[in-house]
DNA sequence: TGCCAATCGTTGGTATGCTATTTATATGAC
DNA sequence: GTCATATAAATAGCATACCAACGATTGGCA
């Protein structure tokens, strides 16, 4: 019947189990007052100091016109600053501020335990299993986002963190 | 390193897969114009014809605030109509109309393509057990949701799709 | 029967998420 | 050196998503 059909299918599912994770993020961290892309982006920021908006977006597959007021919010919070290149004026270097490291340090243990608990119904090596389906699932897939993640930019910094502001371009 | 703890975080994999699967979704179904939203809930006021925004709120997992104005676009598109009950005078009932019947009827194997793909990186088996543990997650952590699914309504029309408006309600 | 708590739909407010376009700046081919 | 092309950021517009609160209405029960 096709109620159990709808109920069944994958975008259905892959929906509520992320509505369910962004519901667990919150309460988790509601303290804190952060959303979850305005973690993403500051765990980013953290990670890239002085990275700009475009590769900022590239790195945790947002579109970047999301993440403007995104930044907004951030620099309005104090979290992180936003400010114009010398060298090149259309860019925005964005660096987190003290504020910001120090509510990174606070949010991980959260966020460790709102992982534990999505999780916690399946067995430790169904658990396991899982997220390497997902992973592959979303790494092969990647393309077919409208946001794609730009994995040369990912192994760019997973190799070697230190380069300045990786600025290779994506597309087919 | 923490990059990678980061892409390996579930929410992160779980909200890229969301990701991907609205733009399967869109790629999909373009010709037809419809959200995945208004999916939804034209998919369920067709199973319960006459049915009130509450319950299909709480049917589809979506709040009830958000559907408002996705009924407002079904109306508009002349899907769906909406009609204030004479009996109970704060309920409004929704039904197909008849361009709705026919729309729903093409986009079904647009959606089925759109399955197919999404999973298509896992063998068969792997897909099997992919659905299963997502379910599970998906069920047992449903209470967390902010907009949790009413699984008493849902039974009900599971087992007897010839209620006429299931009024059961959830809560803790 | 009268009233009060609960219910339904709506509105206002905040924050995403995406497409398309605009503005400012930079760069490469000539 | 100039100009077409490319790129970064911002803006406009549309469609979710959620919460809190409100007005109209209803049903339960003292």
């Amino acid at each position: 019947m096709s109620l159990e059909k709808f109920y069944s299918r994958p975008g259905h599912l892959i929906r509520r189990l992320n509505q369910i994770s962004m519901a667990l993020f919150f309460e988790e961290t509601q303290a804190l007052g952060l959303t979850s892309v305005q973690y993403a982006s500051l765990n980013m920021i953290a990670e890239v100091p002085g990275i700009d908006q475009v590769s900022l977006s590239n790195m945790i597959a947002f579109d970047k016109t999301t993440i403007v007021k995104v930044l907004d919010r951030l620099v309005d919070k104090q979290l992180i600053t936003r400010s114009r290149s010398e060298t090149d004026r259309r860019i925005n270097h964005l660096n987190i501020t003290p504020e910001g490291t120090a509510l990174l340090k606070e949010i991980h243990p959260m966020l460790d335990r709102s992982d534990k608990r999505i999780l916690a119904p399946l067995s430790d090596s169904d658990q396991r299993k899982f997220m390497e389906m997902l992973s592959r699932l979303v790494q092969v897939n990647n393309i077919y986002s409208r946001a794609p993640l730009d994995t040369s930019l990912q192994e760019d910094l997973m190799s070697k963190t230190r380069s300045k502001t990786a600025t290779r371009s994506r597309k087919t």
